[in-house]
RNA sequence: GGCCUGGUGGCAGAGUGGUCAUGCAGCGGCCUGCAAAGCCGUGAACGCCGGUUCGAUUCCGACCCAGGCCUCCA
């Protein structure tokens, strides 16, 4: 089996081959950290998480860069307001994201570079584009020369004159050409600033996933991600700047951009400000159906974000764990990714028909009396979880999900059912449904089993 | 306006030139004190108009509709 990726650069699904066949290496655009992220900021973590899983299982080594953007103009804003170092708001939402991004199951990467860290190698890959020829200094800022690099638009399929024809924004006068990018600009004493050959200054917005790709792995890197959003300007600008920092070697071999999440049909976007914070959608959902919520469409297409959404995925891992639970008596080890969820996810990270495979697994276990055929699709169906982030937990504490901080308590939801049952044994129903009704109004389900009661957290 | 996606059953969402997606919801049955869960069975779809083809939801073209990018944005 091998890894199809459709890249955005060619518009075609290819066969992934890594350029190095002992290293393969990947970049994600990360978050500029002057805010929480929202819902939609997490779907590209998740998914490209999925794929760097897949990726350690087919090559011997992944190296998986996701970076922090820690300067920008919002930054510096939330700063100024709130009177303190950029440093105090970088550092606050930067450690907001990993917790938002570890609590919806994504992994952290191998390198998480900084940019500000990286000033330096930002300064000197300026230097290196105005040496050669693609950049220019003029007032205090350096620009990238456009007209310089004649593959200028080829990542999102747009020619410089029609940009050029239809540009809206006012052009600075020290842009030689309109459609010139700035790759730093100078600081006013008030703002963050760093020593350069231009005077004191700061990094422009695309340079520094160029300079931090370079430092991290070179010239070339095998996968570049990030939101389809990002194709313009910000990744044209880096292929720009890579291949012309580097003597003409391609920057990125695979572009690979998820879709949006929209609400109400419409862009997820902190402009329009239709988001949903991670932290919100998180207390009022179990993070796991969030997470299978984020992949249940293929991450190129849209996908609509609506509590009827979250409500089906609660049910359907109610179904997985479910089947988890019947099964508790059997004992399995690790075992190997069922090829139905394995090939689905090397056809370009088909999530919907890997979990769709995993929901054939799920029913033939159910359906199954022989003992090591249970266990077989028992084994199967962890696997295949873990291969998507999912399903790890104990059964019982997905059913008795939020029960802790719910302001419901697990002991006494217990004493509750025992009480119903030693009603139902005396057969008085009337008062034993009572207590069924009661509880159902605080959001629990009783269910009778062979075994004795049982309780879980209704979907809502 | 330019460039680019996409329009699939009640909902979500894959996929395919000619037999099944899958999940949720629905309906009938089994089970249950009654339920729930589970099991068995079951109906239901490919925007519109042409073309290619023995045959198109799938390929081609036009049209309509929705969305994205062109400005910060995952």
């Amino acid at each position: 089996m091998s890894l199809t990726l459709f890249n955005s650069l060619s518009r075609k699904p290819e066969p992934f081959v890594p350029l190095h066949p002992d290293r393969v290496t990947m970049y994600v655009c990360g978050p500029t950290v002057y805010n929480y992220v929202h819902i939609g900021n997490a779907r590209g973590p998740v998914v490209f998480g999925i794929l760097a899983r897949l990726l350690r299982r087919h090559f011997p080594r992944l190296v998986y860069a996701r970076n922090i953007t820690d300067v920008d103009d919002k930054i510096n804003q939330a700063a100024i307001e709130q009177q303190v170092p950029i440093g105090t708001i970088t550092d606050k939402f930067a450690a907001a994201y990993r917790e938002h991004m570890g609590a919806l199951g994504v992994d952290l990467p191998d390198l998480e570079p900084h940019a500000t860290a990286h000033i330096p190698q930002i300064i000197a890959m300026c230097e290196r584009l105005i040496e050669s020829g693609h950049a220019y200094a003029a007032e205090g800022h350096v620009l990238f020369a456009v007209e310089t690099y004649p593959e200028y638009g080829q990542l999102s399929r747009r020619s410089t004159d029609e940009m050029l024809a239809g540009a809206r924004v006012e052009v600075a006068p020290y842009k030689r050409s309109a459609g010139d990018f700035v790759l730093w600009k100078p600081s006013t004493p008030e703002l963050p600033g760093w020593d350069s050959p231009w005077g004191r200054g700061r990094p422009g917005w695309h340079i520094e996933c160029s300079a931090m790709c370079e430092a991290a792995f070179g010239e070339t890197i095998d996968i570049h991600c990030g939101g389809i959003d990002l194709q313009f300007p910000h990744h044209e600008n880096e292929v720009a700047q890579s291949v012309c920092a580097h003597g003409g070697k391609p920057f990125a071999r695979y572009w690979l951009h998820n879709g949006m999440l929209n609400m109400d049909g419409r862009k997820m976007s902190k402009s329009l400000g239709n988001v949903f914070r991670i932290d919100e959608v998180l207390a009022n959902h179990p993070a796991e159906a969030l997470r299978l919520a984020l992949m249940s469409a293929h991450y190129r297409q849209p996908l609509d974000w609506t509590e009827g959404l979250i409500e089906q995925c609660v049910r359907t891992l109610d179904r997985l764990y479910g089947t988890l639970r019947e099964l508790a008596s059997i004992q399995v080890g690790a075992g190997a990714i069922p090829e139905t969820v394995e090939s689905a996810l090397l056809d370009d990270l088909n999530t919907p028909q890997a979990l769709a495979a995993l929901a054939q697994i799920a029913a033939d276990a159910r359906r199954a009396s022989d003992d090591a055929e249970r266990a077989r699709l028992k084994s199967g169906l962890l696997a295949g979880g873990l291969a998507l982030g999912l399903l790890q937990q104990d059964p019982a504490a997905w059913f008795a999900r939020g029960t802790a901080d719910g302001g419901l308590d697990a002991a006494a939801i217990d004493a509750r059912v025992q009480e119903r049952q030693a009603a139902k044994q005396a057969r008085d129903f009337a008062r034993a449904d009572a207590i069924r009704k009661q509880l159902a109004e605080q959001g629990i389900e009783v269910e009778d089993t062979p075994a004795g009661p049982r309780w879980k957290v209704a979907a809502k």
